[in-house]
RNA sequence: GCACCCAUAGCUCAGCUGGAUAGAGCGUUGCCCUCCGAAGGCAAAGGUCGCACGUUCGAAUCGUGCUGGGUGCACCA
């Protein structure tokens, strides 16, 4: 139920019926016909394109379609009034029916409204976080957890069908590295002095791997050289990192469907596979690269390498896939990773990177282009940096890590949900203050508390009420007699409650869940306006002391709102509260 | 040197994939509580949408070229 769907369906008819009269030339391209809000509310409830995309190919002036097609939608029951204005906008302002009807469907649909089946059923994987598995996460995991996370919710609740995955690098040396701090900590658990040697991990969270690993192992392995204990210590300590990272991601409310091990990759021919598939269409070929320009490496020598032609999908220079020495480099079972999400048959790959990666981007996609014979397409959005502030001074804090602040720092101090709302502020390619006094501040100056507020007014209302001896489920509110909602604040606010489909549509379609976040604030703007207008104007209040029929009216009004404010925090795994304290 | 991202009110940012006179919040100024939660609301002031061309009925939005900031650029992941 979208009513601007709806109302470009009236349009297209409209000029159908005009064709049929022959005041149009039959069989025009109506897929550049728009209805959306005009952006000055005084224009009307709803603008069309129509006469103005169509004239050239109808060879007639904007001017006159517009007229005639005014003249068309006014015989529909739903619009009160038709004007053309400007260059060849209509403009049309639906009957306030049509907006207390909105109010009728979204107390009957609840946390349904806006629901949509867009998405078709297509099968969408969202890579996301995919942190590496050598500590806790830290504050630039979380934006990208969140984003992901949100986005996930969206999609599904907008009718794909969504797999929440995360890639674990446990192939590289990084968890090698993991490994040899692990066992200075186990020498530390037996009582010896650890050797914090610099490129290792120094952080606190690797005392506990240590006493586990002495737990396991004893003294077994104090005397032992590395190649003796490195497999088991670095599966071993891994283990434990992704126990950890699972805790935190938990912490913060997002939960995995998949974890894809890198390492897994390995020996299981997949790579291979993957890089063969490639080198089928001709892709894949010996080579040299040139030395990048500009920049000065002294240790620069040309290497004859394995190279993929991603120049042909779309990528500035090849790129190795293996190393001199024959291993394979970070790219490989990268290709092979993403070879096997395609195998797996999903429509639509989503990647949400940090910013360091972008130069990753065009190579990912060039893979992906190369591997599904450009069938799946793959976006992948580049989350920006969180600046964390407290007070307004920059914040750096290191007290498990050692050197970097962790999610769990985040979460312990803000709380998930507010961290969550936060995140979602800014669009994703943009970078984003975090200041922990403020996001905790209970003001309008912070928009979680801002859009909580509204929610708990609501349940307010309906507190107050039920306390004057005025109780309604929703079913009652949707029997409601609807009609007394006529006052220009209240439609303003309903009409506010009709663009929820439509933004979640452009949300979903843009894959920005941040426009979630805009939005519920705007909705929850309107909601304190109507409320404070109840200061100056009784008749506004929404409980109206003793008369029913016009207190469930105006309360309708009100817990539609919150439905959608509901709803809303609901796509963006935030809790609505009932109640400030 | 190349690629990607960003540039909109004094500050922090939206802007519905090309629509009309570009919008919020903060800050500034002035108002509104006997009254559902003032933890709110109303109003005013504030703009060459970084610059210049171009595309078309129409550009903050698309293209090209600049300027300024960020990020990344062979055997790291």
């Amino acid at each position: 139920m979208n009513l601007f769907a709806e109302l470009r369906v009236a349009v297209v008819q409209s000029l159908a019926n005009l064709a049929e009269r022959g005041l149009l030339p039959s069989g025009l391209d109506t897929s550049g016909v728009s209805v959306e809000p005009p952006r000055d509310p005084a224009h009307g409830d709803m603008m069309t394109n129509a006469a103005m995309v169509l004239s050239k190919a109808a060879g007639l002036s904007p001017k006159a379609i517009a007229e005639a097609l005014a003249e068309e939608l006014a015989k529909d029951p739903r619009i009160a009034a038709v004007d053309v204005a400007g260059p060849g906008f209509i403009n049309m302002r639906l009957t306030a029916a049509v907006w207390q009807d909105i109010v009728k469907v979204i107390l009957t649909t609840g946390l349904d409204y806006g629901r949509s089946t867009l998405g078709n059923g297509a099968k969408v994987n969202i890579e996301f976080v995919s942190a590496n598995p050598t500590g806790p996460m830290h504050v630039g995991h979380v934006r990208g957890a969140v984003v992901g996370d949100a986005l996930a919710r969206l999609l599904a609740f907008s009718g794909w069908k969504v797999t929440r995955e995360y890639y674990i690098n446990d192939g590289g040396a990084q968890v090698d590295v993991l490994a040899r701090s692990a066992f200075e900590r186990y020498r530390e658990a037996n009582g010896l002095e650890p050797e914090i040697r610099e490129g290792l991990y120094p952080g606190d969270y690797l005392i506990p791997v240590g006493e586990a690993l002495k737990a396991k192992y004893g003294d077994s392995l104090l005397d032992k050289g590395e190649q003796y204990w490195m497999k088991d210590v670095r599966e071993f300590a891994t283990e434990m990192m992704m126990v950890e990272i699972r805790g935190d991601l938990a912490q913060l409310g997002v939960q995995m469907d998949v974890f894809s091990s890198e390492k897994a990759l390995y020996g299981t021919g997949k790579i291979e596979a993957a890089l063969q598939a490639l080198r089928d269409q001709g892709l894949i070929y010996e080579g040299v690269l040139e030395p990048p320009k500009g920049k000065t490496l002294d240790d620069w020598e040309p290497r004859q390498q394995t190279l993929f032609r991603s120049t042909a999908h779309g990528d500035d220079v090849d790129r190795p896939v293996m190393k001199s020495d024959g291993s394979w480099t970070y790219f490989a079972p990268d290709i092979a990773y993403h070879y096997d999400k395609v195998q797996r048959g999903f429509d639509q790959l989503i990647d949400i990177f940090g910013a360091d990666h972008g130069g990753y981007v065009k190579r990912m996609k060039a893979a992906v282009s190369a591997l599904s014979n450009g069938r799946v397409p793959l976006d992948i959005k580049l989350v920006q940096l969180v600046k964390l502030f407290k007070g307004g001074e920059p914040f750096k804090m290191s007290k498990r890590a050692g050197t970097f602040v962790t999610l769990r720092d985040v979460v312990e101090q803000a709380g998930a949900d507010v961290t969550r709302f936060m995140m979602l502020t800014r669009k994703n390619d943009v970078s984003l203050d975090f200041d922990f006094d403020k996001v905790l501040e209970q003001s309008k100056d912070n928009p979680v508390f801002y859009v909580q507020y509204a929610h708990a007014r609501v349940n307010s209302v309906l507190r107050k009420a039920a306390e004057a001896g005025m109780s309604f489920s929703d079913a009652d509110l949707a029997d409601a007699d609807l009609s007394q909602l006529e006052h220009e604040a209240e439609l303003k606010l309903a009409r506010q409650l009709g663009e929820w489909p439509r933004l979640i549509e452009i949300a979903a379609k843009s894959n920005e869940p941040h426009r979630i976040a805009f939005y519920l604030y705007e909705l929850a703007s309107d909601f304190h306006s109507l409320w404070n207008r109840g200061n100056d104007d009784s008749s506004l209040r929404f409980i109206q002391e003793g008369n029913v029929a016009t207190s469930a009216a105006k309360i309708a009004m009100a817990r539609s709102t919150g439905v959608v404010i509901a709803t809303g925090l609901g796509i963006l795994g935030v809790k609505p509260v009932h109640e400030m304290r």
